[in-house]
DNA sequence: ATGTAC
């Protein structure tokens, strides 16, 4: 018995060695050459069946390697060309967005996409983009801050109701900002989703439940903000609830899952890209996990916690500061603007990811907020099928945070804040509203996507103290 | 986005 006999059978690489290893063995045992050539046979055949021991077993373990080596090569492979997607508002969107748009829509699990008018360069999908798939879901598709958020509460009173200084007060008071950033022990909040079982069923949710617990209700830094204005309704609405046309105190906010959202991110997409080694570079940050399989089910399952958590941050925040002002909201609303949904698509269930998109279903309320010193606004879905049913998550970046340091100045910023009447608190160069693209330009590109229902005019905004502040 | 990295 020699290599010979064994590559003939068909046994490549390291494979010929374990069978010629286990050959020698059942010569010794005294098995006829013939009957060992048909053993070897039928190991290559049903590898799964000597798998369990005897002298086979690490051939077998070996060609089942091969096997599933062999298939992830297969399903890594991306699509010669991307599949077509629409985009919204190109002119205001940058070639490396696209660029980032077309590798995912190269995936193989890709089905349908769409880029929003307020798209940038991100990890992996472009903030803006949305992506639907089948069977899969891809972290970096959802982002590093899971379920971030945004949400308003409209307030029975006229804006002048608070001073400047009473609502820097209340802000200073009420909110947290920072990163690591917790309440103290004795100002901790409780909630409802502190108390999910959920966070018992993985060994990853129970050992973040600390950190969750403790930064719940608090703000975080980059682009996240609480600020009080003015929201103004042009026309009265019946989705609205008898809201009559006017102008209310309003507090709006931009927040997410903190910690425990970063950790899983970064958790997940750690298993995801492990899983397609043979993932083309250009497309590793946009691994999936295969959802039928435990790894994709259970980052669903630690994906809509933490959507959960995030919103019930905006929750204890927006509580906060209504028990302050001694007054119940009118109106409130909220959206995800960084999670996959399941969602029907030309018939099909798929997943369908926004990373920095709003979800526009027809009917279905959206906050759409402009820069610190911008209008944001309340829309309503038109549920336009090509987009996915959604729209822009905000106006969007047209300049990098390094760029924004580098080409802006404090003055230019204090100068935008003073012309619009905007007292801020905290915030850096990086978040200038000059490194936002003009939120009405971004909105003018989606009027197919969104009815304008309310705008919010930002009085007293608090933000996160930036790398150098303004 | 997050506190300073499986």
């Amino acid at each position: 018995m020699n290599g010979k006999h064994i590559t003939k059978l068909g046994f490549e690489g390291k494979a010929v060695g374990l069978a010629l290893t286990a050959a020698k063995l059942r010569e010794d045992a005294g098995v006829s050459r013939g009957d060992i050539l048909d053993e070897l046979q039928s190991v290559q055949n049903y590898p799964e069946q000597y798998r369990g021991g005897g002298v086979y077993a690490d051939l077998a373990a070996h060609l089942l390697e091969q096997q599933a080596a062999q298939q992830s090569r297969q399903s890594a492979k991306l699509r010669a060309a991307p599949l077509p997607y629409r985009t919204w508002g190109a002119d205001l969107i940058d070639p490396g967005a696209h660029a980032q748009m077309d590798v995912a829509m190269q995936l193989p699990v890709s089905r349908a996409g769409a880029l929003m008018p307020d798209a940038h360069v991100g990890y992996g999908l472009p903030i803006g983009g949305v992506l639907a798939t089948e069977n899969a879901v891809i972290p970096y598709g959802v982002g590093v801050d899971i379920g971030c958020s945004m949400m308003l509460s409209v307030f029975p009173v006229g804006a002048g109701n608070v001073s400047t200084d009473e609502a820097r007060s209340l802000l200073l008071k009420h909110t947290r900002f920072g990163a690591g950033v917790a309440f103290d022990k004795r100002d901790r909040l409780d909630h409802p989703v502190l108390h999910e079982a959920t966070w018992k069923e993985q060994p990853l949710l129970r050992h973040l439940f600390d950190k969750a617990a403790t930064q719940i209700g608090t703000s975080g830094s980059g682009n996240h903000f609480v600020e009080f204005g003015t929201f103004t309704l042009a026309q009265a609405d019946p989705q609205l609830e008898g809201l009559d046309p006017g102008e209310y105190l309003a507090v709006l906010s931009h927040s997410g899952s903190r910690g425990f959202g970063a950790q899983v991110a970064g958790h997940f997409t750690g298993v995801a890209q492990k899983l397609w080694p043979q993932l083309d570079r250009e497309a590793q940050k946009l691994a999936w996990l295969p959802l039928d399989g435990e790894p994709g089910q259970a980052y669903w399952q630690a994906m809509n916690l933490a959507g959960r958590y995030a919103l019930a941050n905006h929750e204890q925040i927006h509580a906060r500061l209504a028990r302050a002002l001694g007054e119940k909201p009118l109106l409130q609303a909220q959206n995800s603007h960084n999670l996959a949904w399941k969602q029907v698509v030309n018939g099909q269930e798929l997943i369908v990811h926004r990373k920095g998109a709003t979800p526009a279903e027809a009917g279905r309320l959206g906050l759409i907020p402009g820069s610190m010193a911008d209008p944001g606004y309340l829309v309503r879905g038109k549920g336009h099928p090509e987009a996915l049913a959604s729209a822009s998550h905000g106006a969007g970046r047209q300049l990098g945070r390094k760029a924004a340091e580098r080409s802006l100045a404090k003055k230019d910023v204090q100068a935008y804040l003073k012309d619009r009447g905007v007292t801020l608190i905290g915030g850096g160069i990086d978040e200038a509203p000059q490194a936002y693209k003009r939120i009405e330009d971004v909105i003018a590109r989606q009027r197919d996507l969104v009815d304008v229902l309310g705008e919010f005019r930002p009085r007293v905004v608090r933000m996160d103290t930036g790398s150098e502040d303004v």
